[in-house]
DNA sequence: TTGAAAGCGCTAACAC
DNA sequence: GTGTTAGCGCTTTCAA
């Protein structure tokens, strides 16, 4: 008995019309659903096909088209479960108008960054969604230049007229500001990142506006701005808790700083809310998990996942920008404030 | 002052040999780096691909060479934590050896992920890394007999012969449960995934294995299996905890099932451990985050990635099987029981 | 060391 | 309705 046999060598679309004994434009007009076909050789060459084994090469279809069907994902870190739950959103409404999903993850590093996307062009992607590091920005330009669309998420890139797509951080960290104010707490502590991001300088934004709308002025030593790796955040955390006059409430900026101030506050001996008022941006499951449950401004993460994958190919260079709003969700590690 | 101009058309190959004045086969050799190019050549094309800000074609090439240098992953759900760090780490790996990724999530569901490995098929993916459903066994052999490897993580699908990543399910269990067993416990529960699922049925085995070895008997009503959906698993840790003689420590199968338990036991004004005992499968970061903290069997997530993305590729379809050990890390969720 | 040419699998335009 | 054909951008002989 002869090896059994693997071919090496996928079907074609040629295999399939020898086959069939039909035309190679027959079985394109097949695959490809437009153009008529009788109904009996539709379903002789489909029956052919599926003996063969036959796959259309999208190789094959994105040369002849010159462009791929997928679109490019570029996200800091997928194991963050903010971007988790962003993939997931933009996975699923990709899916179902048949595009592909090619992931990468830049750590917020530039050289990263201008690697992946130059890969992403190489493979011609339809468009491309990201959060971007602020720089790169001839990198993106060529981009565009090669008629790539284009579409931040949370971060724009300075220089770049491009769509925009976000939640409205201001009016988020406004809110929670906003809601710790209400709660009598006059020192409250910011921990956010950088502010060359777009997002990040956003939410500073918010967090003043609440302070200044109610007259109560900022003490800049409790405005502390940490790149997001878990140990400069927990350095952070551990500063503005150790500050001579320390706040009584504190905002942080998304929930890798919530963890690191988290594990701060717990290790300072702090408990929540009695010693120290806790707002976190970004809804997390663990936010619910923790004794007390957090205060968190949530952002509608899948929703905007999906939305980023249905705007990104008719994405206009245009400068398009796409605001959501968040919601505040009070939990109990915020509690009234007596000085 | 005209239009900027923005070439609808990127540059090809042709277009630089043109502008370079070399012919097409140097420019190849250029870009593919084989091949000898003097190096005066050499520093005129790459000049000239620069100005026309050229970028080869991964379809061209990925069609002459009838294969696109990246690979799919498919996971059930990139918003789990566990996917995440997995994700991550294969990521970085396939990006050092300058591979794509192409991202899909099935959600468990066999026609979802059957659309999807056919859309991976039609990509010409080198490899698919899968954490597959049982299901589907036609399928995988379709893409094996397309020359396409394979590798599985954590799990496998009956019929099919393909290499199998994974940590020793049954050793981590066992060690949980040996763990609660010398504690005093004699009583406990398990929650854990379908058992159509090999990561779960070895997580069963490994829980069995535990008490025989210690002469134990296992109270049947103990062990519940659900889907990994948060509603069917809160329902179910509920039940586990509603018994007529309820169990007084809990083995929980992943993270998605422990804060579905989590959040049971705390409805059920339960307290951890006082009342009940916790050890859950999966590192991830809340763990450290509740209080008490939460005693898990930690899995290598990220080096497991890593190591498919360098394994996928060279992946023979003869049944070879890479195991990694887990750790128990115990932390104060557990604690003895004095009957 | 370089140029010319064939062909990878597919689509679309055109002829029948 | 269906067959034929000309490329899409690239790599790789084969000559020069």
């Amino acid at each position: 008995m002869p090896d059994e046999q693997r071919p090496r060598r996928p079907a074609t679309m040629k295999d399939v019309a020898a086959a069939a004994d039909v035309g190679l434009g027959t079985v394109s007009r097949v695959f490809s659903n437009n153009g008529k076909v009788a109904a009996s050789t539709r379903q002789r060459v489909e029956e052919v096909a599926a003996r063969l084994n036959y796959r259309p090469s999208a190789l094959g279809r994105g040369l002849k088209l010159s462009t791929a069907s997928n679109i490019g994902l570029l996200v800091t870190d997928i194991s963050n479960p903010f971007y988790g739950e962003f993939a997931e959103g933009l996975l699923g409404a990709a899916n179902a108008i048949g595009h592909h999903v090619i992931l990468c993850a830049t750590g917020e590093d530039p050289a990263t960054e201008r690697e992946y996307v130059d890969l992403l062009l190489q493979e011609r992607v339809g468009g491309i969604v990201a959060f971007p590091t602020s720089e790169n920005r001839e990198l993106w330009r060529s981009a565009q230049d090669l008629g790539t669309r284009v579409l931040f998420v949370d971060r724009t890139v300075p220089g770049i007229e491009a769509a925009c797509l976000s939640v409205d951080h201001q009016a988020g960290a406004r809110s929670a500001t906003e809601h710790l104010l209400a709660l009598g707490h006059r020192r409250i502590g910011y921990l956010g990142g950088p502010d060359r991001l777009t997002s990040g300088s956003m939410r500073e934004a918010g967090y003043r506006r609440a302070h200044a709308d109610v007259d109560v002025g900022v003490d800049e030593r409790l405005v502390v701005r940490t790149r997001f790796t878990r140990e400069t955040a927990y350095a952070s955390a551990v500063r503005l808790l150790d500050a001579p006059d320390p706040p009584s409430a504190l905002f942080v900026g998304n929930n890798v700083l919530g963890e690191a101030a988290l594990t701060a506050v717990r290790d300072r001996g702090l408990s929540v809310p009695d010693d120290i008022s806790l707002v976190m941006f970004d809804d997390v499951s663990w936010a619910k998990l923790v004794d007390p449950p957090v205060t968190v401004v949530a952002q509608p993460t899948r929703q905007l996942g999906a939305m980023a994958a249905r705007t990104v190919l008719t994405a206009r260079p245009e400068a398009q920008q796409l605001l959501l709003p968040p919601q505040l969700v009070v939990r109990r590690s915020t509690a009234a404030f007596y000085g």
